[in-house]
DNA sequence: TTATATATATCGGTCATCCAATATGTGTTA
DNA sequence: TAACACATATTGGATGACCGATATATATAA
């Protein structure tokens, strides 16, 4: 994800806010999205995301067991920041009911 | 856009929204963009955006002289609906501060 | 009429998102 | 060990978003 939040790029930053919230691991990143969306991404969407993101140096792995959890480096704070305040900006409206 | 609202579409989800607020013309659109998010998309951008939302049969157009006012068909009000509450349901606590 | 400005439209190329299918890795269970 | 389940990863193909460049249309100014 650039750090300028174009429409392009929403998965990204959809994924690097729920990392802000506690580091998860590539399922559960598909889990959280079902539960908000009501579809799941398939595994063929969300592991490419999160290389782009991990190649941005946006994210960091940690292997546990089985699974690799996912957490933002601070580089990835950063972009999130600039990223939530464009977002915020852009739809703002679209919450407020108007 | 297909009203399911995944996170490709996000532009023409965007251009329904604020054509429900009122009915505008392409570079009407596009510095409204650029007012909410700080960078204006080019005609090679709004245009097919624009010819695809048509398309669809969610917005019409009237000729006014030098531009084309476009507006929101009944079947693009009924489809910016659904795409509004599953945004508002992916994105919710990226408003909310929390 | 010609020139200018602005709006609309298309084209080529790149990148992000998406799925289905497939493959590989890791831990548990038989 | 082998079998199984699940997590992770890649590939191919489609669509959407994006820009720069170019083209066309419409209205106004010279």
């Amino acid at each position: 994800m650039r750090d300028d939040c174009d429409m392009r790029g929403m998965l990204s930053f959809l994924i690097l806010f729920m990392l802000s919230k506690k580091p998860m691991n590539g399922s559960e990143i598909a889990d959280e999205i079902e539960r908000r969306k009501g579809t799941k991404p398939s595994p063929g969407t969300i592991y490419p995301a999160l290389k782009g993101l991990k190649e941005a140096n946006f994210v960091k792995e940690k292997r546990e067991g089985k699974t690799i959890a996912y957490s933002l480096t601070s580089e990835g704070k950063d972009a999130l920041r600039i990223a939530k305040q464009r977002f915020c900006a852009t739809f703002t409206d679209v919450f407020s009911g108007k």
